[in-house]
DNA sequence: CAACGGATGTTTTCCAGCGAACAGACTCAG
DNA sequence: CTGAGTCTGTTCGCTGGAAAACATCCGTTG
């Protein structure tokens, strides 16, 4: 899933004069809410963080993106569109930046470009989905269950009784990923030790094999 | 905004056979949560709710579309996908059906046709990113303003001191798309109706101007 | 007109989870 | 070693809103 693969990197550079590769350290910001940001990034290494300051001062994690995803404001005729969320780097993050006009020149140019990024698009828009109906429906304690394993999957690297998540979280971080206050997080996360299906210090932690029993399969 | 405009009907029908025009009477289904379904639909004139059913029985309204928007399970490798939710018709609806490859072949080979789906269903996902934020932060009396404008807006036909919604909602209905119990919504509706912010009867409902004032613009 | 079903209005009970507040524990800089 | 800052663990009171349960109210149908 190389987003330039349909060219040499010289011939693209001509095609789409933006197009600049970059990177950030940890808890750097690629946007800010409230920017006005015309540019669109592309996950080359790295995992992003979009979340939303509520104006009570409390942060909603909205989505953690990794190699391969899209960030950017797409609708609108306005060239600057002020940005709903913050996008911010959790450990060093590579991407690919490039203006909006080429962004929109290089979709139309290609096909099959544009087809990935609509079911990007598309499949980003599921999850919100799914968070949504899990706020509304389920208690903290099964969201929870349901975000480690999600995390688990995603940044997961397989050890001896489960997965150790290679990002390190805060309980603070984990609360805004399932839309919850922190204190809750931290007695439903010693339960869970205590119940043997996950285990953590301050930073790390592992999930084990037993927590999938604990989610019933839609 | 049209979908077809590229081409006459009949270089349309040979292009793209699965193509047809088709129409559903209120409350019929376009398709079911649960169904596997690879049409894509694009409204040519309707509103149509998007819902999910949750396992406690509770209904929850994702969305209402109407003239111009397209619903469709989108990525995956499968022909045939589950779909997480509901697709049922408000009021009369027409609408273009076609199957899954003739709508990948239409978006690829129509570069600026693939532009705008591409905007609608980011615009989407942006709607329900704020309808998780609203229901983490706000009270269901301010949830319930905002969705009763954000009706107006869509669906009001302006009347002398305010917009009447062409569709009729129960209140049930109006509780799944806030994401609320019905008897909050009744008694809300009341307060509402005697600070003659609003007014409605059992079949219509009719926004005051005077809404406006309550929700505090971001 | 009776009676039935669906929509609305209202009350009561109950509890998940928030916010505030504080006490360890760990980590880092001086 | 000491203090400052950050993260974790735990408690407690409070409240928004869910669920259940009825009492109307209205329209429809036999």
């Amino acid at each position: 899933m190389n987003l330039f693969l349909s060219g040499t990197r010289e011939t693209c550079k001509k095609e789409y004069p933006s197009i600049q590769l970059a990177s950030l350290p940890d808890k750097a910001f690629l946007y800010r809410q409230g920017d006005c940001c015309s540019s669109f990034f592309w996950i080359k290494n790295g995992i992003v963080k979009l979340s939303h300051l509520t104006k009570q001062g409390n942060e909603l994690t909205l989505a953690l993106l990794k190699t391969g995803d899209i960030i950017g404001y797409l609708p609108g005729d306005f060239t600057n569109q002020v940005m709903e969320e913050n996008a911010q780097a959790l450990g060093k993050v590579d991407f690919y930046r490039l203006e909006y006009s080429d962004f929109k020149k290089l979709i139309t140019s290609q096909p099959n470009l544009s087809w990935q990024i609509l079911e990007s698009v598309y499949t980003r828009k599921q999850l919100i989905e799914r968070k949504l109906r899990a706020i509304l429906t389920q208690s903290i304690e099964q969201r929870l269950i349901v975000v480690l394993l999600e995390l688990a999957k995603l940044f997961g690297i397989r050890c001896t009784h489960g997965y150790a998540l290679e990002i390190s979280l805060t309980q603070q971080e984990l609360a805004d990923l399932v839309g919850a206050s922190r204190p809750v997080v931290s007695t439903i996360m010693n339960q869970f030790r205590n119940q043997g299906i996950l285990d953590y210090t301050r930073e790390h932690i592992c999930v084990n094999d037993t927590a999938l029993l604990l989610i019933d399969p839609r």
